[in-house]
DNA sequence: AGAAGTTGCGAAAACGTTATAGTGTTGAAA
DNA sequence: TTTCAACACTATAACGTTTTCGCAACTTCT
């Protein structure tokens, strides 16, 4: 075994200080060519490389971003993470991944862990559990200690720091009027409970658009599902007295949902009602009929995310004007809408 | 702004030494009843947390797993980072991600920087860049420095390691054999070129399954794909002249797209066809049909590869005894076959 | 020849922690 | 009274770096 070589020893080897040594290597012209040359030898023939922890310790930085998301199996957090390392990748930066697990607890022990000097900064998603306790101490406190935070998608208003997000309310709103546009009335909308900031942000999109369009809004047509995996009725029962001609679901999987469950009732999407979904996966795509959807670019929202920790990172000057970037969305038109 | 407090500060505010604030949050009986709750005491106050970057470098341990995948847009993948976590996580370690993109470059540039000290161990699955230079320097590298690799999924023989696999081959003999006992004869696959080594195995599951049956391999109903995006010429036209009557694809963007093709020529499945895929992903489970897939646990695969890890990094004496395990895997039954 | 500057290198501190090996004081046993 | 142990604490080394400062030994200038 060739365990990896330190400073010291090569420095024993070759009978100069350590100090010498590190300095070789950094090509100071403090050093003779001579002595110089001879070390970079010999570090280049034992493979030398500086040892990161040693590193950040003097630095007084990781060069490492923390990650903490509710879940990874997941098409949306997993295209951010994938923006995310794109940028950190291209300015030397690595990620850490932490799972809330939609667990308030999980998210606190987490990132308290991560903050004692394992990362510079935190990109993060609030754990549902979080945004429904409304108790954000845990990163009051991190950004407190000096260490930057970028909250997307699932962001809260009570605390200060720079966020991503897509105009939820707006593509909620897009997407209704656009069903307007095609002659459709009668909306209907499968959405979250309430607590869940982005789904409710679609609701009141959806909302506002028929309200501006002299629309009565039709309680009987808004179904809110707390649980996706126990609420096959509802959604069945909504289809089955059909007294709609087109439905928005605020995520993929309710739309998928709404149209299989069609399929099992003898309806057809898009002939008998046509279907808008959020989020632009995998499933929208691959479903029969694909899903027309809001596409929530996932990718540029963590490029972004990740260029702003990483600006907020480089600069020293602590700047304490946050900014909310707001990511465009566009209506990505698939087979379950009429054209 | 709070910034973390540290034992010397701790130290120097009580006027007493590093060496007694560390002994009595340790709960050292060196240290006297009174000089213990004083340091506690003060070091709750303050909120003070070990840091983790210093205790690394003290202890040579990081408590931290680098993972290296090709690409975390990927359902299977995503899955297994899950279950890696979670066992991480239950063991007070953390994982780091490292997307090779497929390439080989990157993969080396990656693992070369963790294994500097920034995690204990590794695990991972090749690139196909790396699979195809059969190039395994960086690993061997790793290994001989002493720093544990776990593969899984895409391995290889040419590194000597803990590895976690499904068994491919005899997950596709599986599938076939279902068909053929189901009455099916004429049987098409859909595979990938041969340098990705699990297509190459599932490859030879279904010719191994058809030999044992005396079926005739009919080399007109087996389609190479290199790259999905450029091959809907090559599945169309095996699907208009069809001359077969089940259909077996080694991953669920194959099994989705066959599906999808024969929609567009108006075939149906399971009525024209039967297919049957491979990895239970959401594509499967939310097609239309949902399709019968071998399912690949990740969450599994994951957990296992996580167990195995720290296991060794966990007991002090080497051990050059390395295994591979296998994962069972198991057919589910859907929509998209006849039953 | 003496002062001043240059060259080439090493010592030491610092980052934050833990563990080992002292050290001085007290109290009890011999 | 001496000896020794127990007690409560401190100093120091170590992990692997980088960097500032210091110090010889030359060289150059006056």
């Amino acid at each position: 075994m060739r365990k990896k070589v330190t400073l010291k020893q090569i420095a024993k080897e070759l009978d100069v200080s350590i100090s010498t040594v590190s300095k070789s290597l950094k090509d100071s012209h403090e050093i003779s060519e001579d002595t110089r040359q001879k070390v970079q030898a010999f570090a280049k023939l034992y493979n030398y490389k500086p040892n990161n922890i040693a590193l950040s310790l003097k630095n007084k930085k990781t060069k490492t971003i923390g990650i903490i998301i509710p879940e990874i199996v997941h098409h949306f957090f997993a295209t951010v993470i994938s923006g995310i390392e794109q940028v950190a990748n291209e300015n030397g930066y690595n990620v850490i991944v932490c799972l809330s697990d939609e667990s308030f607890d999980k998210e606190v022990i987490n990132m308290e862990l991560l903050a004692n000097g394992s990362t510079d900064g935190f990109i993060m998603s609030l754990s549902k559990e979080t945004m429904q306790k409304k108790d954000f101490h845990h990163i009051q406190e991190i950004i407190s200690q000096g260490m930057p935070v970028v909250m997307f998608d699932r962001v809260t208003n009570d605390v200060f720091c720079d966020k991503v997000i897509i105009d939820d309310q707006q593509a909620a709103y897009d997407a209704i009027t656009h069903f307007i546009s095609k002659g459709f009335k009668k909306i209907a909308l499968l959405t979250t409970v309430d607590y869940v900031s982005v789904g409710k942000l679609r609701t009141d999109g959806y909302l506002k658009a028929l309200r501006e369009n002299n629309i009565e809004v039709n309680n009987d047509l808004i179904v809110k599902i707390e649980d996706i995996d126990n609420c096959s009725n509802k959604i069945e029962s909504l289809i089955k007295n059909q007294k709609f001609d087109a439905l928005f679901a605020v995520n993929e999987l309710f739309a998928v949902t709404s149209i299989k469950t069609a399929n099992r009732l003898n309806k057809k999407v898009p002939d008998d009602f046509s279907v808008i979904g959020f989020t632009d996966g995998i499933i929208s795509q691959f479903s029969t009929p694909s899903i027309t959807t809001v596409s929530q670019n996932g990718i540029k929202m963590g490029r972004k995310a990740a260029k702003m920790l990483i600006d907020r990172l480089e600069k020293e000057e602590e700047d304490e004007l946050y900014t909310t970037e707001i990511i465009e969305t566009n209506l990505v038109l698939r087979e379950s809408t009429t054209t």
